[in-house]
DNA sequence: TTTTGAGTTGTTCGA
DNA sequence: GTCGAACAACTCAAA
């Protein structure tokens, strides 16, 4: 018989669509596949609590799944390097077969692994899993990578359309996992031992995994993408796809997302959440090329932005007790259900930022703990672009007003009263604004501010004034350099 | 080669 | 009320 090979499972969760899974099983080869919980590669950017919810349940239904087509799945903990290595060698596996990833951790991690795996006379072969086109296959006209997402995007489109999506094999012949696996519930995902269960709400609303990612994206096809430009942008509706969590686990691939759209017809929606798309390639394009993008400025004089760290204040933006509505209700969201709306992580990354003068470092990390779709390169991308910190950053001029935000997108105030709830009785008029309503219009509704409700710490036309200030001092300032 | 125009997500101000 | 201009500097591509 020929050797089995083994499948090393990273960012693309899923048994459709898998160009390494395809290449393990060539040839009739028998497959073990192998899922690292390598906390120690990660570092600072191992998975978040969010995050380790989410994946404890995709690793579950990717079980469930290859159970039914003939393979187990292993489970281990460790080094990557040292783990692969050792199940090759006890299976008889001469190629690993994995997706890339762009992530420096996840890059260092697969050198490793292939030095490893290499010195036994094994392999490791590294496929496209998680991304429509690898970053270092394309290049502006001047030979550089790309740093503004218009001209990426362009390119990206006149490359053509993605190839079609390959289909899940029927049979998947296993082989026997060797000794030094874990079971699911001893791998410090979640509940980490002694936490309190935050994640009660997240079971509700979210189906991790292959099929969950398959139902979601059908129902968002059928129903809501011929009104997504619109859509999109209003919290209190269900116009989002709900798709990152499972692009960012890979249980569904960007290219079956695309052809998916594609299939729905309805021209300039679909275009509009097709670009979507496009900006998490591209923010994964800038992590490869800019590595240092989750820790640091890509724009060098934007270092010396003077921020005035204030741990009351970051503690009041992460549970939702600013005193702007809008930003509150999204942040409660975030913590209740795992994930917030586009617009409204906009709108909170700004105030944060702009108004609140706090690092974006901070809102990162935040971030990264609180969404079950936390992904670093587009997790930092756009904390970046928010800040006026990024290569193709927000124009520095371009400070959202959480009020006049709040009244577009959410004017009847749905959003605001099912996550401020404190707020609810408050007329629309005054939802968005609560220190601006008169005396009797706060007493009717039942509120007392700096009570019921905080005051915010620095109004919109200040915050937004110091901002501009704190920019243009950058420009100056380098200017003068 | 040089020049020119456009560029995810906003707000304010003045006509 | 509505509308256009202004608010940088820079990247990239097309003319």
């Amino acid at each position: 018989m020929t050797s089995p090979s083994l499948l090393w499972f990273r960012h693309d969760l899923r048994l459709s669509d898998h160009p390494a899974l395809a290449a393990a099983l060539a040839g009739g080869r028998h497959v073990l596949p192998v899922f690292v919980l390598d906390d120690a590669a990660a570092g600072r950017w191992r998975y978040g609590g969010a995050a380790r919810w989410w994946l404890k349940g995709s690793l579950a239904s990717l079980a469930a799944d290859l159970a039914q087509r003939g393979a187990p799945l292993m489970l281990a903990r460790g080094r990557a390097e040292t783990v692969l290595p050792a199940v090759a060698a006890a299976t008889g596996a001469a190629e690993v077969h994995a997706g890339r990833l762009t992530e420096p951790w996840g890059r260092e991690q697969a050198r490793r692994v292939a030095e490893a795996l290499r010195d036994d006379g094994r392999r490791l072969q590294l496929h496209t899993t998680a991304l429509l086109r690898e970053p270092d296959t394309l290049a502006s006209g001047s030979g550089r990578p790309y740093a503004v997402y218009s001209p990426f995007a362009k390119a990206m489109l006149a490359a053509g359309e993605p190839e079609a999506p390959l289909s899940a094999p029927e049979r998947i012949p296993g082989v026997e996992v060797p000794s030094g696996a874990e079971a699911l519930e001893s791998l410090d995902l979640y509940p980490a031992p002694g936490e309190p269960d935050w994640a009660e709400e997240f079971g509700a609303r979210w189906t991790p995994g292959e099929a969950g990612a398959a139902a979601r994206l059908s129902k968002f096809v059928d129903k809501a993408i011929g009104r997504y430009a619109t859509g999109r942008n209003l919290p209190g509706v269900e116009g989002s796809s709900g798709l990152s969590p499972h692009l960012r686990w890979g249980e569904v691939s960007p290219r079956q997302a695309w052809h998916a759209a594609r299939s729905a017809g309805a021209v300039a929606d679909v275009d509009t959440w097709l670009k979507e798309i496009l900006w998490r390639e591209f923010s994964h394009h800038l992590l490869f090329h800019r590595p240092e993008m989750p820790e640091r400025a890509l724009r060098a004089d934007y270092e010396r932005f003077p921020f005035e760290p204030d741990a009351r204040l970051l503690r009041a933006w992460q549970r939702g007790r600013t005193g702007y509505p809008i930003v509150d209700a999204g942040m409660r969201q975030l913590w209740r259900t795992g994930w917030m709306h586009n617009r409204v992580r906009m709108i909170a990354a700004s105030l944060l930022v702009k108004h609140l003068l706090q690092p974006w470092q901070d809102g990162t990390a935040w971030f990264w703990d609180t969404l079950v779709d936390a992904d670093l390169a587009s997790n930092s991308a756009s904390w970046q672009w928010i800040a006026g910190a990024g290569t193709d950053a927000a124009p520095y001029f371009r400070v959202f007003n959480p009020v006049l935000q709040g009244r577009k997108f959410d004017p009847e105030g749905v959003y605001v009263r099912r996550f401020v709830p404190e707020l609810a009785r408050l007329p629309d008029a005054h939802l968005h604004a609560p220190w601006e309503a008169p005396d009797a219009v706060l007493r009717q509704a039942g509120i007392t501010l700096g009570r019921d409700y905080p005051r915010p710490p620095v109004l919109p036309d200040e915050g937004r004034a110091r901002a501009l200030a704190a920019l243009r001092g950058l420009r100056r300032r380098a200017e003068a350099a």
